[in-house]
DNA sequence: CTATATCATGCAAACGTTTGCAGACAAGAA
DNA sequence: TTCTTGTCTGCAAACGTTTGCATGATATAG
């Protein structure tokens, strides 16, 4: 329970019998060729023994770096997020940097403030998962001019470096599918059309349907406000108080689809016998839901490990790729199915 | 695109006219009262106009305070954590705290070199929502004399600041439950016994069944190693292989439980009609899967932001509750059925 | 009117690093 | 020998704050 008294390089330079520079030059392993290799051994030595340990605020005060980088997400009880950072911390991890996040809750004026606490911090770099298709904090994170990449979304605009997925191949998929167990009146429920992924996925379905001949009855696609489950059962009635008859529905986001479900059940519509529903990201237990939904995959994980390593690329003044799109993967278990005959 | 500079405290001193001194005692809340009202006024404004922000890494070196605090949790992946973590963070930030919040994966090794990366980055304080019953990494954070909450989870150790939930109620009033329904023969998956939750939820149920005059067969509690689904899985595979019989299954953690019921469901026997299954924390989505999970609601963000304010006393030398234990509630759903005759 | 208390501000040191510069010393070349 | 070169190490400044102490001015008391 003794205090522990917080070893400097004066003190290791005292025990070694060398200047304090000599002990900092022999801990960097970028300056360590200055120094004489048996001193530099003395004093990895007697570092290790006394336990020294950087003062991260004094080397930040002269470096003015903080082996830090912000992450910028809506929201991270959303299942999507965890994942995806860890990716992030695990591929900052390796070369020390730490990861700081905070969540916008999708209020602009609370991802303000967030910006400024982690640029008053003096975060070497940021990851933004909550970025919108016209984002002004964007702009203003940009304009502090600090390393930025955006992650499952992108700003409409140039020049931004981010990690994404494929989103039309990833509605096509599931489109196609849908097709080809005999559904012909296919609805959607599209996301929030602020969000790149919205938009993309709403552009993919709009495309996919008419490279495969479907319908394409423009009340067909009801627009969600939100990527969440209620405002994917608020779809479905919107959807179904239009009167069009439809037997499958392609949602952008697996939340949407996991509300659209219940809103099903709760017209007493049965799926997949009635209809068909996929989701889209496979979130964690949605395998587990009744009935196990088919949906698309992306690799959170990854995205983020991606994301980790292209933002430290930038931080050290290379060019990395500007953008790198990741493949998915259609996953299909009960909530799509043959469409009956009579429909 | 323009680079940014950033002020100091220097430039906002020329430009009010004072020395740099005064600026930082008008700029302070508690040393503000020692300059004139009017000169307070002046370098505020200016401060505000120039965007001043002060340099954390230097604030940080003179004071020794970082105003940062770090969480260590299991996972973030599981689903417990962050609305835990909300909870934190936003108690945290009405003071002008950080979290920063890292994973150990239930690796006492990365446990411990992350906290070395905590206290390296000289954090205030520390909660801990990942301590064993016997935890070397407490100990050692404890010696660094850091304040620390455990949230959750508690060491066998006297005199550690903590929140936690009401077990012994919680399996009572899920057992009661059961009972209710006219099971009799009600067996337990049980949770890791070095966590104090695992003990203390098994305490509880041996408790709770003699009370309730129930069988008290010790063949019919498995012990899970891990709060995962595939040891759910395992224990329930264990139970049927002892051979007893039994109608209901008590479970100390709602990824058991849902290990459990994939488990039931492979051995085509149906969940409720023909054992009935109780969860552990009311985790998300856990209301969707199949069959609904009757489980026992603990107060996740709460809990957070309670340790958050704990840990804020303790930072400030105050002596807060040394434990607070918070109740938990029964909720009802599907899983769990009246028990059928002829058994 | 002088002495003293009070208030507001400035001065300068210190926190623990990193790093440009210069000096010491040894070894090799002329 | 002397000059050059190279290798290693020390010196000291600087990063942007906070804070104990000293100082000047102003108000109050005697």
């Amino acid at each position: 329970m003794t205090t522990k008294k917080r070893i400097t390089l004066r003190e290791v330079a005292e025990a070694v019998g060398v200047h304090v520079s000599t002990v900092s030059r022999a801990l960097g392993p970028n300056t360590r060729h200055l120094i004489n290799s048996d001193v530099v051994e003395q004093v990895i030595r007697a570092s290790r023994q006394m336990d020294y340990r950087r003062h991260a605020a004094a080397y930040s005060l002269k470096t003015n770096r903080t082996k830090t980088v912000g992450v910028i997400v809506p929201d991270i009880t959303n299942a999507i997020f965890p994942p995806m950072i860890r990716g992030i911390e695990d591929s900052l991890s390796t070369a020390g940097y730490l990861a700081i996040v905070g969540n916008t809750d999708g209020d602009n004026e609370r991802e303000r403030t967030l910006l400024d606490t982690l640029v008053g911090r003096g975060i070497d770099g940021l990851i933004l998962a909550s970025v919108e298709r016209k984002d002004d904090v964007f702009d203003l994170a940009a304009s502090e001019s600090i390393p930025i990449v955006t992650v499952n979304r992108r700003p409409d605009r140039d020049s931004v470096h981010s990690i994404v997925h494929d989103e039309s191949e990833g509605v096509r998929r599931a489109l196609t599918h849908l097709v080809s167990l005999g559904h012909r009146r296919i609805a959607m429920i599209a996301g929030p059309q602020t969000l790149s992924t919205g938009a993309e996925r709403y552009a993919a379905f709009v495309q996919s349907r008419s490279s495969l001949n479907l319908d394409s009855d423009e009340s067909l696609v009801a627009f969600a406000q939100a990527y969440n489950e209620s405002a994917g059962e608020h779809c479905v009635e919107e959807l179904i108080a239009a009167g069009h008859t439809f037997t499958a529905i392609l949602c952008a986001n697996d939340r949407l689809a996991v509300g659209a479900l219940a809103a099903l059940s709760r017209r007493n519509l049965i799926c997949p016998k009635d209809v068909s529903v996929t989701g889209y990201n496979d979130m964690p237990m949605v395998d587990r839901i009744d009935p196990p939904l088919t949906t698309i995959r992306i690799q959170q994980y990854r995205m983020g490990f991606e994301a980790g390593s292209m933002l430290q690329k930038l931080m050290n003044g290379e060019s990395p790729a500007q953008v790198v799109v990741l493949p998915v993967e259609l996953v299909i278990r009960s909530s799509t199915a043959r469409v009956l005959d009579g429909r």
